[in-house]
DNA sequence: TTGAAAGCGCTAACAT
DNA sequence: ATGTTAGCGCTTTCAA
């Protein structure tokens, strides 16, 4: 049995005094600072050692107001999207690589939330911040980055506020899934749209649009739906699609978690994909393949805005000066049997 | 355009400075302390809202020692499982209503990883610590519960040791799925296994042993496949599975990515299901009637074992002394059309 | 009702 | 090469 004490947190003053020296050259040992005889070396590592004594990031963090933390913000809308799980594994993988601890709030879309979590972090002092704001005119994050804090934006921009920032081409990625469905034949092809605010939806509406008329379709305001982003309000949505008198023949979704909605409700109503309405995805899966009927999809990589973004932020904080970067990933369309 | 300094952290002391009294004051305005002169309090409140002041939650930590610092961590082996993505869920809604912000931290079943972590929650003087160890001779796990931080466990427990968990029946679940099969007359029924030391892997291949056993199906080690609980690795074990003289007729899988996995490979085989091969999976989700076909599972309450999790959790830092719980929550086989 | 001051654990400038 | 000390922003005891 591991006694009780083993685990206490040691400090630097108990490590000085058991290996008889100042607490300063216990820092010194720790931070393989400067010159340290071998032989005091030797004497404190063997304290730290004993004490099991791991440094305290919170005083580190409090005195070196200046200096680095190893501590990353994550904020993101939405972790039930997966979209946005593959962003943060590709932000941790660079994070950790590179010594950095992070320090993660999910938003759930909810602004209120969002405002808090966001003061959270300022007041832990992070190093840095990557965020996917609310919507483009985020005043709390507009701040943040007048404030010098530096910070990459994922997925979505600010209006007029030059923010590094990693994303996707969104516009023409729904371009290229409406597109294909038109190509494909299809005529009244409907799109359920994320929440009106986010800059992704907007866009990605504009691809739709622009399509269509390329196509010499007409723009039917009906057949465009506005939900939050989330799996449950778009199986409502789909049900109002399913149930007008001129239905559509396809629908393309706007994101991960409506395409799941959209797809449940087609289901529940033994709809046959794609011969009774056929169906395209913004986001693709990994289980696409697995899904009834194996899902036509725009690929984001996701992974990848993650660690761009990571990357950009930690070039950042080791040089505020750089100029800012936007940069924008390609999508793919994955063609499989839903169109 | 916002100016430089509105969002620049103001100290306690800039507020004195600016409402002419002393940081004590300033204090007790902030913390709702005792007695304060209302003009002064006015004072005070107008110059925090002048300067935007926010307390500073890092020097606050590092003063109150052994007060809250209003921050829990949560420790998960495997973001991109949606079972702990709802798990957090469930930790989130608690943590926040109750006024705590939380640390997150994912180990991608990496021990390396886990114990970096560790340390760093450690460090951070978080109050208390949710966690699904590594596997149940986690040593690090262990010394913290030792230590006498506050910790829950969830998913997985600890051998020997008593802590505060919670979980689903594992055995009786996995029972119930493969009884489930054999009742509908399969016989040679595989199950293909999340890494072995996790706790919840063997008693899920209890529950699938038993319930052989219960039917009079003789047990074939090669029917049995262990794999690290991710995606990829099923791909290849339910390959392997395929691929044998006498493949099975019906497998079973120990959680939902080895779920998604298996089902890959059957559907580029073009296999159908049930037919040529039948799947119950361990762990639903919530678009499982999507898939094709839609899924027959194991439901676990996962929202809702984060949220008995956090609750405990934050009793526990509430009151030290009170016993162990372990609860132990049911789980659902939701039949639909995979088997 | 308010203020002065100690101290949480650490780093870094300065002194020896 | 090593030690002393100030101070990061905060809470809290003690004194006034």
């Amino acid at each position: 049995m591991v006694g009780e004490n083993d685990y206490k947190n040691a400090s630097l003053t108990e490590v000085a005094e058991m290996a008889g020296v100042s607490i300063a050259t216990v820092s010194r040992v720790i931070n393989k600072n400067s010159n340290v005889n071998p032989e005091t070396r030797a004497k404190v590592e063997k304290a730290i050692k004993a004490l099991n004594y791991r440094p305290n990031r919170v005083a580190k963090r409090l005195r070196n107001k200046n200096a680095s933390s190893n501590l990353l913000g994550v904020l993101i809308p939405d972790i039930q999207n997966p979209f946005y799980v593959d962003v943060l594994r590709g932000i941790e993988d660079i994070a950790s690589a590179n010594n950095y601890a992070l320090i993660m709030c999910n938003f759930s879309q909810d602004e209120k939330k969002e405002e808090m979590y966001l003061d959270i972090l300022q007041s832990e002092s992070i190093d840095g911040l990557i965020a996917a704001p609310a919507h483009e005119n985020d005043q709390k994050v507009i701040g943040i980055v007048n404030s010098g804090l530096p910070i990459v934006c994922v997925d979505r921009g600010l209006a007029n506020v030059d923010v590094d920032l990693v994303l996707v081409e969104n516009r023409a990625g729904a371009y290229s899934a409406v597109d294909h469905l038109a190509k494909k034949g299809y005529k009244r092809i409907a799109y359920i749209s994320g929440m009106k605010q986010i800059p992704s939806s907007q866009q990605r509406e504009k691809g739709y649009i622009d399509a269509l008329r390329d196509h010499g379709i007409e723009i039917d305001s009906d057949l465009i739906k506005y939900g939050d982003s989330r799996h449950e309000s778009s199986t409502k949505l789909c049900e109002e699609l399913l149930d007008m008198p001129n239905p559509p023949d396809a629908i393309f979704t706007g994101n991960n978690l409506i395409t799941l909605g959209a797809l449940e409700t087609i289901h529940k109503r033994g709809l046959k994909i794609p011969e009774d309405v056929a169906i395209v995805g913004f986001d693709d899966m990994y289980w696409s393949i697995s899904l009834n009927p194996p899902l036509t999809a725009v690929r984001q990589p996701a992974y990848e805005i993650g660690k761009r973004a990571a990357e950009l932020l930690i070039q950042r904080i080791n040089d505020s000066s750089r100029s800012v970067v936007n940069m924008i990933l390609k999508t793919e369309l994955m063609v499989r049997s839903s169109t």
